[in-house]
DNA sequence: ACCTTAAGCGCG
DNA sequence: AAAGCGCGCTTAAGGT
């Protein structure tokens, strides 16, 4: 190492046979000569560097990089993640200069194709050379060097660059907590799992038997119906069955079964559900997926357009709320569950700096607020009316309610209205902090093209209008759900810095053991687009619940300073979440 | 026999 | 009573 003041950041990369070279660099672009070392040899200085100074590290793709160091026993502070930062470089609106960004193709890696496997197998850095798919971004020392020089040349060009540099941040802040949620788990009883599992469905079968709940659900449905060999898996064979005994229906789903009187629908209701929740979460997803008490999915930050989250393996963003009860602290410790009520409106109320809807939402509850105002009767109608005005709604009690909220918060409504109009006409709509939603396929364009030609055919002019509106239903709620994202990141990336300053705890009351000394301090164990669960030793629970508040409030602040609007939250500490 | 698509339902 | 946004996953059906 280099002797003299530290620079900010730190470029990590690789220089062939199993060498990793390091580089300081500091805001004019100045360099310190590279520190070469043996890629076995990382962990312990990304440590050192740590204790020392705390760099920003800076790689090409966390999910690359940090599994190893988590596994190593290594917690980083912050890094800048070069894969997800060009990926939001690329198509920001408010990046004036992206060409050489831009030309930059082998940095174009899509979230779907990392979402496949799961990283941090324990090895440290491969050395085979195997790395380089085409699906992975460069990890070499000079293409990220090179990267980082035109990502900070890019963000400096843009319009606002401290809003943008919060959100390039807080992204990569986002890639941290993704790894560290994989390595420290969720902590899962299958003793509760298997519990909760033979409650709704009896005792687990043997041999591709069908349990008995099931069984008795179907042969009363194969009954009311009068058709003892129909199989309730099959949905033409379900509609033609339910069709032939007089229910009038065009699908087999829930919301159109419930609308008729028959004997059959109350057990099939009932038999699906229950398929439902053998299929996805019965006995073999325990098997496949908990192990040492932990259920550990992969998180793919960035990985829906809106940069939300998603997920891969296990359906992790999908747990039934039927079975949270399975999400249970190891013993001696505690969950904190916090989520945010009605996250999306109270950001599209500051968005707007809508003063009204700010008001609405001040007490706790943002629908009776709406329904105070008056322009509503009753909380179903006000969340409705909301969540129409979010996704664009046509028709039903939501469409009529909606032209009622655009007389009380016109800020608001005009907002996300505006974001309908620029998707409508091929447009592209940009968040608060500067993610912009991708450009139309070129399908659509071609569509509206040859639509306005004056040959073009009514059924054309038709398809190319729905096509429009439904563009327009997509920006509207881009701009509302990207934003929403970008808070909750705002809010984990502060949460998980105050979660770490916590003192690790006695070894006797360490939980079981579980990445990176979280066995031994409160961590973050699961995370939901506005919900977020702390995994903490009993005496820090209530520490880590007042970090949770001031964690929520510090991104209200850092995102939109000045604004009346408030994120309050509903916060549980129990030893297993779900409802209380 | 294999791969893709659509239906349906879980989550926010 | 049941639409308007974004997803992942399982199953059956359809295409090759």
């Amino acid at each position: 190492m280099t002797a003299g003041s530290r620079r900010p950041w730190c470029v990590v990369g690789r220089l062939g046979e199993g060498r990793i070279g390091l580089v300081d660099v500091d805001g004019s672009g100045a360099r310190d000569e590279p520190v070469v070392l043996p890629a076995a040899d990382l962990a312990a200085r990304v440590a050192a560097r740590e204790a020392e100074d705390a760099p920003r590290w800076v790689w090409s793709d966390t999910a690359e990089w940090y599994p190893a160091l988590l596994d190593a026993g290594i917690r980083i502070g912050r890094c800048v993640d070069l894969r997800l930062v060009h990926a939001v470089l690329r198509t920001s609106q408010v990046v004036r200069e992206p060409e050489p960004l831009r030309a930059a193709a082998a940095w174009d890696v899509s979230p779907e194709h990392l979402a496949a496997e799961p990283r941090g197998d324990g090895t440290l850095f491969s050395l085979d050379g195997s790395a380089g798919s085409p699906t992975s971004v460069p990890d070499g020392l000079e293409e990220a060097l090179a990267e980082f020089d035109r990502q900070r040349a890019a963000a400096e060009s843009a319009a606002e660059p401290g809003r943008l540099r919060l959100l390039l941040a807080a992204e990569s802040a986002g890639a941290l907590v993704a790894a560290e949620l994989h390595a420290a788990g969720m902590p899962w009883d299958a003793a509760e799992h298997d519990r909760l599992l033979r409650e709704a469905l009896g005792p687990r079968p043997h041999g591709g038997q069908v349990p008995v709940k099931m069984a008795e659900a179907a042969a009363e449905t194969r009954d009311a119906l009068d058709d003892r060999t129909l199989s309730l898996d099959s949905p033409p064979r379900l509609l033609r069955a339910l069709r032939r005994a007089g229910i009038d229906v065009a699908s087999t789903s829930r919301w159109e079964l419930e609308a008729h009187e028959h004997p059959a629908i109350a057990p099939l209701l009932r038999y699906k559900k229950l398929s439902r929740l053998l299929a996805a979460n019965g006995w073999w997803w325990i098997d496949e997926w908990v192990h040492d008490g932990r259920y550990r999915p992969v998180y793919v930050p960035a990985g829906v357009v809106t940069g939300r989250w998603a997920s891969s393996g296990g359906g992790a963003l999908q747990i039934p709320r039927q079975l949270r009860p399975a999400l249970r602290a190891d013993p001696g410790w505690l969950l904190v569950s916090a989520d945010v009520a009605q996250l999306e409106p109270r950001v599209l109320a500051a968005m707007a700096g809508d003063a009204a809807m700010a008001a609405a939402g001040a007490a706790t509850d943002l629908y009776a607020g709406i329904v105070e105002t008056g322009v509503v009767e009753t909380r179903t109608e006000a969340k409705v009316a909301v969540l129409g005005a979010l996704y664009g709604s046509t028709t039903g009690d939501s469409a009529r309610l909606v032209p009622r909220l655009r007389r009380t918060f016109p800020d608001a409504m005009r907002l996300v209205d505006r974001a309908a109009e620029v998707g409508e006409v091929g447009g592209t709509v940009t968040t608060w902090l500067g993610r912009s939603s991708p450009p139309p396929d070129p399908g659509w364009s071609a569509a509206q093209t040859s639509a306005h030609l004056p040959d073009a055919s009514t059924a054309e002019q038709e398809r190319a209008v729905r096509a429009a509106r439904s563009r327009g239903r997509f920006t509207r709620n881009f701009v509302v759900q990207g934003t929403a994202a970008e808070w909750a990141l705002a809010w984990m990336a502060d949460l998980r810095l105050r979660l770490a300053r916590f003192e690790p705890v006695a070894a006797e009351r360490a939980a079981r053991a579980s990445g990176p000394g979280f066995d031994r301090q409160a961590h973050l164990a699961f995370f939901l687009h506005d919900e977020v669960i702390v995994h903490a030793p009993a005496e820090q629970a209530d520490a880590a619940a007042t970090a949770i508040l001031a964690a929520a409030d510090a991104a209200g602040r850092l995102l939109f300073p000045g604004s009346t609007v408030d994120f309050p939250l509903d916060l549980h500490i129990a030893e297993h979440a779900g409802k209380a």
